[in-house]
DNA sequence: CACCGTCAAGTCGCA
DNA sequence: TGCGACTTGACGGTG
C-alpha cells in the first residue's frame, strides 16, 4: 500500500508553483515560470523520496496554460532533459504519480468546443507523463462530466468521445465518481463497458450515494475488478468531511482514529490511497506512520521535531504530555501521539501561549542576531500584545531569519506554516 | 507587508 | 437568456 497527497506541500522549501494571468503572458515569462515550476516539482519529488512517500499527484498548473493555444511553446522539448531527469527519480524510487484535470475538463459536453478543449487538456496531461517517461500505471483521473437533464445521452456521449481519444491517453485514463452527478454505480457501469479502471472516492460516495446499504469496502472491492495488470495497483481517493464547513469540503487534516477505522475495515494492502486534505504531505506522513510495519519511535520523534512549536503555541499542556509519551524508546504510541496533535490544533490560541512559542523559537537567534533584528523582534512582541500586528507577521520575520541564518532544525518546522 | 478583488474553467440552479 | 455560485491558489493592484 502506498499513501500519498495531491499537488502541493506544506513546510517544504522551494516547492511553490507560479503562474500569471492570460493577459500578461509572453514567451519570456512562460519560460521563466516553467523553469521555476519544474524546479519546484523536482524539490517535491526529492522530499517525497526522502520521506518515503510513494504516491503523488502532480498539479495541472505545472505548465501555465499548458492546454491552451496561449502557450504555444514546445516546452516538452525545451525542458526535455529536466523532465526526464525528474522522471528518472520517480521511476528509480518506485514512486507512483498521477494527474487530475479539474471539474472544468468535460469530455461529455454537448458543446463540441468544450469537448475539444477537454481533449486538448487530456493531451496536455499525457504530454507531461510522457515527457517524464513513466508507464501506464501512472494515471490521469477524470470525472464523467455534466448531465444536461439527460443522463443516458450524456453517458453515451462520454463513451463516444472516449473512443476518439488516442491510445496514449487511453492507456492512462481512469474515471472517478463525483459528488453531484455520477455516483459510483454509474461510473462502474461506464468503466466496465469501456474497460477503464474506476477510482472510488469515499467522500463523494457519502454525498452522492447510489445505495446506502452498501459500504465503502463493498464498492472498493467491486472497483478492484476494473484494474488490470498494466494499470498497477488499484487506486482510490480518501478524504474526510470538514465538520465546520459545508458538505463535501475536505478536512484540514486526516483524523487518525477515523482513518484507522477505515483502514482496518478495508483489510487490504494491495491498494494505493490518495489523500485529499488541506494539510497535504502532513497527513500523508501521518497515515504512513499509522500503517507502517516499521514502527520505530524515530518516526514519531522526527514528526515531533516539526510539530513541537505549533503544539507549544496551541497547548503547552499537550506539549508536555507528548514529551512524556515519547520517553519510552521501545514504544510506538502512534495513535496517542497524533490524537494529541489533532486535539491541540483545535485549541484556541491565547496571546500568552503565542508569545511563549515565539520566545522559544527566538532562542535560536538570541545570540547570533544583529542588534536591529533583536530590537525589531522585541518591538514586534509589544505591538502584538497591543493588537497592532498579527502573529503571522512576526512568524514571517522569524522565518526569514531561519533562512538567513540557515537554522536547520527550524527549516523543517511546521510552525511557520500551520 | 497586509489586504482583497480578480482570474480561469464549465455546469447548474434560479430568475 | 443571462447571471451568480461553485472551487482553488496565486496574481496584481491598493494602501
Amino acid at each position: 500500500m502506498s499513501i500519498g497527497y495531491a499537488c502541493l506541500t506544506i513546510g517544504v522549501q522551494n516547492t511553490n508553483l507560479r503562474s500569471c494571468t492570460a493577459k500578461n503572458v509572453d514567451k519570456e515569462k512562460l519560460l521563466d515560470l516553467i523553469s521555476h515550476n519544474l524546479n519546484s516539482l523536482e524539490n517535491i519529488i526529492d522530499y517525497n523520496i526522502k520521506n518515503n512517500i510513494k504516491l503523488f499527484r502532480i498539479s495541472s498548473d505545472l505548465i501555465p496554460f499548458g492546454s491552451s493555444p496561449i502557450n504555444s511553446l514546445p516546452w516538452e522539448e525545451e525542458f526535455s532533459s529536466k523532465l526526464s531527469e525528474i522522471g528518472e527519480k520517480i521511476k528509480t524510487s518506485g514512486m507512483r504519480i498521477s494527474m487530475h484535470p479539474g471539474q472544468y475538463t468535460v469530455l461529455n459536453s454537448p458543446n463540441i468546443d468544450v469537448v475539444n478543449r477537454a481533449i486538448d487538456d487530456l493531451n496536455y496531461h499525457t504530454k507531461i507523463l510522457d515527457a517524464l517517461g513513466v508507464g501506464s500505471e501512472h494515471k490521469i483521473v477524470l470525472h464523467i462530466g455534466g448531465v444536461y437533464n439527460a443522463k443516458e445521452e450524456a453517458i453515451s456521449r462520454f463513451i463516444t468521445n472516449y473512443d476518439k481519444l488516442n491510445d496514449s491517453i487511453k492507456m492512462r485514463l481512469v474515471i472517478e465518481n463525483d459528488d453531484k452527478s455520477y455516483n459510483i454505480n454509474d461510473v462502474l457501469e461506464i468503466g466496465t463497458k469501456l474497460g477503464i479502471p474506476v477510482i472510488f472516492d469515499n467522500l463523494h460516495n457519502e454525498i452522492n450515494c447510489y445505495d446506502k446499504e452498501k459500504n465503502d469496502v463493498y464498492w472498493i472491492n467491486k472497483c478492484k475488478r476494473t484494474w488490470k495488470e498494466k494499470d498497477g495497483n488499484q487506486k482510490m481517493h480518501y478524504s474526510q468531511q470538514n465538520l465546520l464547513k459545508k458538505l463535501g469540503s475536505h478536512s484540514n487534516t486526516i483524523r487518525f482514529d477515523q482513518f484507522m477505522e477505515f483502514y482496518e475495515r478495508l483489510g487490504r494492502e494491495d491498494i494505493d490511497i490518495m489523500l485529499e486534505v488541506k494539510d497535504k504531505n502532513l497527513s500523508a506522513v501521518k497515515c504512513i506512520n499509522a500503517t507502517t510495519k516499521d514502527n520505530k519511535i524515530k518516526r514519531l520523534e522526527d514528526e515531533w521535531s516539526k510539530y513541537k512549536y505549533t503544539i507549544l503555541e496551541n497547548s503547552p499542556n499537550n506539549y508536555l504530555e507528548i514529551r512524556k509519551l515519547l520517553k519510552n524508546k521501545n514504544d510506538y504510541p502512534v495513535a496517542s501521539f497524533y490524537n494529541f496533535i489533532e486535539i491541540s490544533m483545535e485549541a484556541e490560541i491565547t496571546v500568552g501561549n503565542a508569545i511563549n512559542a515565539l520566545l522559544h523559537v527566538w532562542g535560536y537567534f538570541k545570540n547570533i542576531s544583529e542588534d536591529k533584528e533583536k530590537k525589531s523582534f522585541y518591538k514586534s512582541i509589544e505591538d502584538y500584545k497591543q493588537g497592532k500586528i498579527s502573529i503571522s507577521a512576526i512568524k514571517n520575520k522569524l522565518w526569514k531569519m531561519t533562512v538567513k541564518y540557515n537554522q536547520l532544525y527550524l527549516l523543517n518546522s511546521y510552525y511557520f506554516f500551520l
